[in-house]
DNA sequence: AATAAGTTTCAATTATTTTTGAAAGTTTAA
DNA sequence: TTAAACTTTCAAAAATAATTGAAACTTATT
């Protein structure tokens, strides 16, 4: 495999990832490409490369920069922009993370309150939904609780929890 | 908000937030359903409930059941099938964890693997590859096998691991 | 062994999400 | 201040994913 068979399967790889986890497959190819670029690259040059339009690639990468993950660059002359991406990969993990709660678990977790917080009549019925919604909310507030905590040693963070399990 | 209101906001919640995290919203919503159910519900009851098709029931019963986080129950005298949800929620991440590691995890290892270790030229871009997808996969790697060491702690996992963080 | 009760399958349809492309918008430089 | 270079926006189109429903299949009962 050359490098150029390489790039490309990597980059559709990651793509793929990306649609099963709820991320738009373009947007996650993107961000592949930035990944393993050693330089900023242009919108035309990510356009060229992936076979997109112009407007697919403004938009995903306006996503990417929402998520904190891509960066705008501007060279020395040039009119255009460039782009690059977070390539430190604890630094990822932990804006994904942050995105994430921010996002979809810190609005569950609201709902999950209110649900699980209705006065129940004695049915059965009704007294195993409060009780299974409320330890639903405890179960997700611990864990995002967590992985705030886990992103808080910030440097090499996988590394240290995983010193810390094995003690 | 009475029981009847909540349970469906909790279905549709629980559905939305599916959908974000690439699970369809029809299969996150059965789901739903079961896990605040206190005993075992029929196609029938599920299709009436969610105001769907029998295909339908029947094909996101069948996936849930492949993420082994739903079970077909019999009752005595009855001909009909009947589901019941994981309720244990430490059980529930377990399964998740490890149907997810095994379906996508580990095949995007492997491609990492393969891609990380094409013979690089000398040339800065074809390097930075190298160096960047290595990384990855060492990252990756080291994420996947801390997941299953958190969960082999089996009983009360989440609880162990943030005692431990703390420590 | 025929019928009834129930479940699964899958081609066709419908709904949702993504992508395009051209017009509108913005910024820089002459 | 105008024109060129470049980016963003968004309605329409295309692609993808989910859903339906009826026929085929399976299992239990008489």
């Amino acid at each position: 495999m050359d490098f150029k068979e390489a790039k490309n399967k990597f980059v559709q790889t990651w793509g793929a990832l990306g649609s099963q986890w709820g991320i738009n497959k373009t947007m996650a190819q993107i961000h592949a490409l930035l990944m393993v670029s050693n330089e900023p690259v242009s919108m035309e040059d990510i356009m060229e490369e992936l076979q997109i339009s112009r407007g697919n690639a403004s938009m995903n990468l306006r996503g990417l920069m929402d998520w904190g993950i891509v960066y705008k660059e501007f060279k020395a002359g040039e009119r255009k922009e460039f782009f690059t991406a977070e390539k430190d990969l604890d630094e990822l993990a932990v804006k994904i993370s942050r995105e994430r709660s921010k996002r979809e678990i810190k609005p569950t977790l609201k709902i999950l309150k209110e649900v699980s917080t209705i006065e129940a009549s004695d049915l059965a019925e009704e007294k195993h939904f409060v009780d299974q919604t409320s330890k639903l909310y405890d179960f997700v507030l611990k864990a995002d609780n967590m992985l705030d905590k886990m992103t808080e040693f910030n440097d090499n963070w996988l590394g240290k929890l995983f010193m810390k399990m094995m003690k």
